[in-house]
DNA sequence: TGTAGATAGTTAGTCTAGCAAACAATATTT
DNA sequence: AAATATTGTTTGCTAGACTAACTATCTACA
């Protein structure tokens, strides 16, 4: 491991002044970006051995959460379009994780659940992902991580009335 | 635009109980994908005349605030390796936004610089970053986009002390 | 009822991005 | 002087996001 000599933090915290943009540290889309780099990257070390994917495990998560759930529904909760969810499932598939089924009250839809595979897999999945969270939440008190979740949940509003 | 009949909204700002994690809810990973997913998404949308991606507007944002910088700099500021960071100042110079020349102080180094095309496309991503963050920030007061910023930034810090 | 439009799944193709591994050239350290 | 580190580069692989087209099915309405 060789550490950089010197460490950039690219941002400080905020600035004074008025809220327009001339610096690129007060840019709210540059923080998320970074952020979730960082924490794209502490999750995949921890799931290095489980060879999962943040998606590929809230899938699994989500199946099993909801069973029979169709493509779309997922696509939805996950925010995703439907030919992603279908390179993901196929994934997921073929490692014999999930089986997709026909739906008997929607011949359009198909139904998705975890195989025996696929529900241990998620049960190791959860394992790490209690690591995973440990390294995030180290970082915020509980009452500053549940904020944390609903500002970030604003994002996922269609528009702030 | 078709809009679905049911819009699922995958998140609840909190729950209560012991903080862990029986319920992906409570994820803070998975609220920092779907927000950074949002974020991502309205950024296509708002510069989707200019065919820059959030990368490459960073890139030549960076690029203009510090001249000469090299791809090193560049990659530490933004978190990214070297390999990625040269597909990336690739394809900025294959449109003619950058040039990439030689440091007189580490002949390792390559220095960057942005060309008048370059400066001219930065000017017109900072009229679109105002309004992408305009979206943004329209969901937060001023003193709660401080915050944000503040509690993303610890995500970019090595270990919490 | 019958038809037009919406929905769900699928496939193919394109693009960005991240990363590992290797290599050459240059700097730094010992 | 030799060993090690750093920087840029290339190649190759992977995941993921998106568009466009197509089929099958369902829903709505004239």
């Amino acid at each position: 491991m060789t550490r950089p000599k010197e460490i950039l933090i690219p941002v400080t915290p905020y600035a004074e002044g008025d809220p327009d943009i001339g610096d690129i540290k007060n840019i709210v889309g540059f923080h998320i970006r970074l952020a979730h780099g960082a924490v794209y990257r502490n999750f995949t070390e921890t799931f290095s051995d489980l060879e999962l994917t943040q998606k590929q495990a809230s899938v699994l998560w989500l199946v099993d959460d909801h069973p029979d759930i169709a493509q779309i529904g997922l696509a939805r909760r996950m925010q995703m379009d439907r030919a992603t969810t279908m390179a993901i499932i196929n994934r997921l598939q073929k490692r014999g994780f999930l089986v997709r089924g026909k739906s008997k009250t929607d011949g359009r839809k198909q139904t998705l659940n975890l195989t025996n595979d696929g529900r241990q897999a998620l049960a190791s999945a959860k394992v790490a992902m209690q690591k995973h969270e440990k390294w995030l939440q180290s970082r915020f008190s509980k009452k500053e991580a549940e904020m944390l979740i609903e500002m970030l949940s604003r994002f996922n509003t269609e528009k702030p009335v």
